[in-house]
RNA sequence: GGCCCCAUCGUCUAGUGGCCUAGGACGUAGCCCUCUCAAGGCUAAAACACGGGUUCGAAUCCCGUUGGGGCCA
């Protein structure tokens, strides 16, 4: 290993991260951990008035949720204007660059003219043969100039990481400015020279950037410097298939953390979406994500974002958490919701990490475990029409189970035993010529109210023999009431 | 419009000239398990955009077409 590497998040003040900046900020993070290497942060607010500290958090919020850190920074591109304007000045007085006094008119005729011919527009140059003597005179005399960059003739290539050879023909780029006409530097200077001084060796960032980059390279070369590798990760789309933005429902990641997005998750999904190991695993912790990780192995193509296998593994990053590390998620959820208040979660801390442990495999979002916990604690059950439906058709029927069951749990010496309390059930059920299954079955709808559930007896086990009677005759009384009115009817 | 990028199941991908009758995963369908639903197990349907080359041999290399996307305008 030669140099270390040096990699960079440069993430302009949008107010929140949204994934497609996200998943760049995940790669070179991967890649700064994976080497050893260093992240640096910069903020890209060259648009100073849209700069807010309030932007600017938003970018760090969801930095945080995703658990990137950086090494360097945050450094701010708007308090380096002095810098780009010196290497401006170097470019001028090595020759790379000139001013230029074209007005808007002048080359908004010129574009007009391209059209016309059907000719792509790039700046015809018109001011790079001015004697620089009197562009100096004129520049002191007051007229409004901006500074362009000379493009030489030829083309500028690279080596992608991900892209490979990569060639533009520089006549295609155009003498492009580098300085506005108030002195404030253009997009591509800043970039260079701040890359530049920060010592980056692996540029990381969108697609979207590569018609940027033989800008950047020929400003290097100016500069008189070695270009730093780029590595351009295609883009991420919405089902549509274009770049996904905000018309696509959530862009921002931390709306994904209020949906009931676990962060390892997000990150393990985010890294699948244009790279994989190039084995068969998916389900990956962030440590196994940094161990695996390479620019190489960076697809080409870009991915669409698919919420279902995003559940998929938010339900399998789920069920790998222990019981007491679910319900340390969880348990704010739950205070929320107004479930329980935090008081009561910290009195019954082991119960309730069991029970998370019971509803941890059948829920995909955290917000899963919230309505699969709900009925387990005290209070009246809301009986969903879907399980009545289902389970509680025929009230006469029901209630005849759940007398069998009220009596098996009249007679329960052995809770908490499930495959005793499934003995015992059996065989009440048996006696009284009912179906065992109708039983368990009516008896979730009446403990829990919904027609899913961990099973039965684990059930009643988490309830406790109180709620459970209490829930038994609540749900006989109802039935009588709806039988009473069906009869009516 | 110009320039650039991309092209394997609906989606994410493996594949870097013979291991490909193309592998895995999500989703879908079915079966098993079963007190429900998940989880888990098994099975199925499902793809190399098209046309030319190069080669003994092409998903893999080259060219073109088509399609999608990005940037600039």
């Amino acid at each position: 290993m030669s140099t270390p590497v040096r990699v960079r998040f440069a993430p302009s003040p949008t107010g929140f991260l949204h994934v497609g900046g996200a998943r760049t900020a995940l790669f070179n993070w991967l890649w700064a951990r994976h080497t050893g290497g260093t992240l640096v942060l910069r903020i890209e607010d060259t648009d100073a008035q849209r700069s807010t500290d309030e932007m600017i958090q938003g970018i760090l919020d969801g930095l945080e949720w995703l658990g990137i850190d950086w090494d360097e920074g945050p450094f701010h591109q708007s308090q380096r204007g002095a810098r780009h304007r010196e290497a401006a000045d170097r470019l001028v007085e090595s020759g790379s660059a000139y001013p230029c006094f074209c007005s808007v008119e002048m080359l908004a005729a010129e574009r007009e003219a391209a059209i016309a011919r059907k000719e792509s527009y790039v700046y015809s140059g018109r001011c790079r043969g001015l004697d620089p003597a009197e562009a100096a005179r004129r520049r002191e005399g007051g007229e409004p100039s901006t500074v362009r960059f000379a493009v030489p003739a030829g083309e500028t290539s690279w080596e992608d990481v991900v892209h490979g050879h990569t060639a533009f023909e520089n006549r295609t780029i155009g003498d492009f400015i580098i300085l506005r006409s108030d002195g404030a530097p253009i997009y591509n200077l800043a970039v260079t020279v701040d890359d530049l001084d920060m010592r980056i060796t692996h540029v990381v960032r969108g697609d979207d950037h590569i018609s940027n980059t033989p800008k950047q390279i020929l400003l290097y070369g100016a500069l008189g410097v070695e270009p730093p590798v780029f590595a351009h990760v295609p883009l991420i789309l919405g089902p549509d298939k274009s770049k996904l933005s905000k018309r696509h429902g959530a862009v921002a990641v931390t709306a994904y953390r209020e949906q009931g997005f676990l962060s390892a998750a997000f990150v393990n999904f985010l890294a699948l979406l244009g790279w994989s190991p190039g084995d068969d695993r998916e389900v990956m912790t962030r440590a196994e994500l940094i161990e695996a990780f390479t620019l190489e192995r960076i697809t080409g193509k870009s991915a669409v974002f698919d919420v279902e296998k995003l559940e998929w593994l938010n339900g399998q990053h789920l069920s790998r958490l222990s019981g007491a590390e679910v319900a340390a998620i969880a348990k704010p959820l739950f205070v929320h919701a107004r479930i329980a208040d935090e008081a009561e979660l910290a009195r019954r801390a082991a119960w309730f990490e069991d029970l998370m442990a019971l509803v941890k495999t059948r829920s995909r979002t955290l917000h899963d475990l919230v309505e699969q916990g709900r009925p387990f604690f005290p209070g009246p059950v809301e009986y969903q029409p879907d399980a009545v439906e289902k389970f509680w058709k025929d009230a006469a029927l029901a209630d005849s189970a759940l007398a069998v069951a009220e009596a098996y749990v009249a007679g329960e010496e052995q809770w908490g035993d499930l495959e005793a309390m499934e003995a015992g059930l059996r065989a009440l059920a048996e006696e009284s010529g009912v179906p065992a299954g109708k039983v368990m079955q009516a008896m979730r709808v009446a403990l829990t109210g919904q027609r899913v559930s961990p099973g039965i007896f684990e059930t009643m086990t988490a309830m406790g023999p109180d709620v459970v009677r209490d829930r038994l005759a609540a749900a006989r009384a109802w039935l009588a009431g709806r039988a009473a009115s069906q009869a009516g009817a």
